[in-house]
DNA sequence: TAGCATCAATCGATAAAACCGATTTGAAAC
DNA sequence: GTTTCAAATCGGTTTTATCGATTGATGCTA
């Protein structure tokens, strides 16, 4: 049993003639008699009575035909349903971002979700280190986060743009008109800095390293909405890349002086993975918008 | 896109693992993998992801397979549906008969539903006449009826039993006693027949016409029951094959005099139609019956 | 890290079957 | 009786489903 055999078999009970059947089938009238003979052997009951030139329905027929129907309709069901899928009127988006990409991301899915409202979004947030393992179990389809160090092959990178790496302090600091600053003499500030699972924090710390210096880490936190809190006090100074904290109130930036004092802001996803084509489009979206 | 693929899909959605999935298919994993592509390929979207050794279902798989499944549901219930029709747990039988036949068939109609209790009955009581019409439109499966004259030649006669012509009286009739009549005496008394749409009855009125008698028929009525309580009341006498009156009360009946006074009764049935095995079981537990 | 085992993809060949055109058969219409 | 029509059948062709063998890539293990 085959659809194609029950496709033949619905037109031929519909028309009750098969010569004209198998014209609208666009097969012969000898390949649909042959076709519903098989249909009927592999049934073992005969689906039409052939009374002389005619033909008509058994009981038989007349009840496989409900469930032949079924079975053509749910297959193309599914078929309409994946062209649906491309067509993006419908499926589910999973990304991942890191909270420095908030405000790209957010612009992104406002804007996605206005063309394409059908569309459903799993948003989760995260360090890095936690999304690209999400990433790995394919809990997610794409993640952006900031990344420098390419090493596993079996991803896809693309750069979305650069952003320098700033010391951010309270718009009442008195280092607040400083054009740049340097490593050293923001190793003798008070810092509160994202946990160690964000890229940016990982970032830092090597670089201070690499300098020789000891950056005084007095506040750890994995929440940047507080983080940026903690530094409006006053009391704490942070690092962040600039695009963090764009379209922040009470706070200001200063850039971090060093070559290679920028992060580059990526999209990452699995190369093996076929790429949904909602998930393409959303993308081409944020790329427009930076 | 056939059942077939669909079946190949969904086994290797369930294993996850191709090769696996050919063997429990009985297939080559070279066939397997190229069904599943063919399918992908008409599907324009992958269902599986293929990250090294490992295959994952895509979203697109996981939605599409919903569909896959229903549909092959849908056609393997629809086989089942079939077998049960052979197998008599479904089904349906319309059988037309004529009033003689009542008693034989009343006896078959019980002892097949206690064999088989699923199958539903459409039983149609008319004259010969009707029920060949009802049988020529595919109304009824099969019909029971006196018929002598075999002109149409895409009906199925079988004869299942002969019985004598007789004159019917009520048990107060001087006639009683005869052991049998002839036409000639039969033409002197009143008759009450079943009007002309009934074998019996023309076949009785040709009888009379070759015999160049002419019989007083006061009464002709196209209900049995009716008839019989009008010969009961001894006003009348009528003409009935001897099954007719088989276990009537009140009634007696004579032997109607000459040859070729039977009928025969027959089970008739279209030539070209494919006959339910429900009917064939049913007319096979009506003959042993007899 | 080299070697082995495993699994999916691919290739070329073969068997199966879908399909067609032509013809036959049988019933219906004239 | 003849013609007409529609389904069945027949023989041959094309398509395709299938296979075994091989390849290539990955993961495991010693």
């Amino acid at each position: 049993m085959e659809l194609r055999q029950l496709k033949y078999f619905l037109k031929a009970k519909e028309l009750l003639n098969f010569t004209e059947a198998a014209n609208a089938l666009n097969i012969s009238q000898s390949t649909l008699s042959q076709q519903i003979k098989q249909l009927e052997d592999e049934l073992q009951i005969p689906l039409f009575n052939r009374i002389g030139k005619r033909i008509k329905l058994t009981e038989a027929g007349e009840l496989f035909s409900i469930y032949a129907l079924q079975s053509t309709n749910k297959a193309t069901e599914g078929l309409q349903l994946l062209q649906d899928l491309n067509n993006l009127d419908t499926g589910k988006i999973a990304i991942g971002v890191t909270y420095a990409l908030r405000d790209i991301l957010t612009q992104s899915v406002i804007e996605f979700a206005n063309q394409y409202p059908e569309i459903e979004f799993k948003i989760v947030f995260g360090t890095s280190k936690e999304l690209l393992e999400k990433l790995n179990h394919f809990e997610l389809d794409v993640i952006l986060t900031f990344e420098e160090i390419i090493t596993e092959n079996h991803f896809n990178y693309q750069i979305l743009f650069t952003s320098p790496m700033t010391l951010v302090t309270s718009t009442d600091s008195n280092l607040k008109n400083k054009k740049s600053i340097s490593l050293k003499e923001i190793s003798k500030l008070s810092l509160a800095l994202p946990s160690k699972g964000y890229s940016t924090t990982q970032f830092i710390s090597e670089a201070f390293d690499k300098n020789n210096l000891h950056p005084k880490v007095t506040i750890e936190i994995n929440d940047i909405p507080t983080l940026l809190e903690l530094v409006k006090s006053g009391n704490w100074y942070t690092i962040l890349t600039q695009t963090t904290i764009k379209n922040e109130k009470g706070i200001s930036c200063i850039p971090i002086e060093g070559k290679n004092m920028t992060r580059n802001a990526m999209i990452i996803s699995i190369k093996e993975v076929y790429e949904k084509k909602a998930v393409k489009v959303f993308l081409a979206i944020l790329k427009s918008l930076i």
